[in-house]
DNA sequence: AATAATGATTGTGAAATGCAATTATTTCCT
DNA sequence: AGGAAATAATTGCATTTCACAATCATTATT
């Protein structure tokens, strides 16, 4: 049983990116995760052109917390998101008006809305999660099936204990 | 000796945030590694604040491409950043008006240019190197060491499997 | 009842980003 | 050699993102 994942670069071998030294950030994981989110990113983005939760960080976190969540406030997806509260705001500005999700105020507390998802957008949001699928097949291919869990058990961890900080 | 990572969460257990759960995004590689840059970019924006290189995705590598790679294109930077030339020129722009590096024409292709760091600008990059190590330790202290090899390398082989896509 | 805290919106300005058009130089092709 | 095509970079927008301050309404505290 291999202990290493399959068929990684050995860790004194330097990265070399179109024919370029990376310096320090070549053994950064700051570096590593912030060019990967461009592309991540920039992948997600075309597949989902089209479909209302298009480009951004945020929308589709937002929807599908609405979905799962009847009755969620702002705040709430604010908490998640780690933004403020005027960003959110108009974030869900745009799925309201795109008609995805609907807000209305909160009966227990008036100051406070209650957000719901619209039939149009829980389809987009069953759309979006196919999306999602797909991108996790396709796009990471490479990971080989051995060490998938591990690589997302690691990335979990690493997010759960990043948002204490 | 251990196949898994320390103290990972169980595959099957869902991941609360702020008491929420995740939808597929629980699941996805795309959702930790477009998070995680949020929060590894908001931490390094702090710990760099007040240097001239602070804030915004670009100028840290570019800075320390310039000082590994004397007479370096800005294209071969855009080329690294996967950035159109447009937005590396004005990268360039901010960083020769910083006095961090110079900007001459090419000696064997008048069109292109050369960079090169200044003195200071060579001060600056030992300190984002210091930086960049400091936050290693300190923001990623929570991954085990016998863990970080193997995470890391399956960034590295993420990052460079994405890139030829 | 007065004050503080909470939930959300509006206003505004600074950056980031992306695209199209332009200029200058070099390479390629007859 | 001469002209077309390709390459390196800049300039000029037009959009979007994003954070901060100020404001308003409601609820909690004392």
């Amino acid at each position: 049983m291999p202990e290493n994942p399959t068929d990684t670069p050995a860790q004194d071998e330097p990265v070399i990116v179109a024919g370029l030294r990376l310096d320090v950030l070549e053994g950064a994981f700051s570096y590593y995760i912030r060019a990967l989110d461009a592309v991540v990113s920039r992948d997600l983005d075309r597949r989902m052109e089209g479909l209302e939760v298009a480009r951004g960080k945020g929308k589709i976190t937002a929807l599908l917390l609405v979905d799962g969540h009847p009755g969620i406030r702002p705040s709430a997806i604010a908490a998640v998101l780690m933004r403020d509260r005027p960003w959110t705001g108009r974030l869900i500005d745009t799925l309201v008006t795109r008609g995805l999700i609907e807000r209305t105020t909160s009966t227990d507390d008036q100051r406070a809305q209650s957000l719901r998802i619209t039939p149009h957008g829980h389809e987009v949001a069953e759309r979006v999660r196919a999306i999602v699928r797909q991108q996790e097949r396709e796009f990471f291919d490479f990971i080989a099936p051995q060490d998938r869990d591990q690589f997302l058990a690691q990335l979990k961890r690493a997010y759960l204990r990043t948002r204490e900080q």
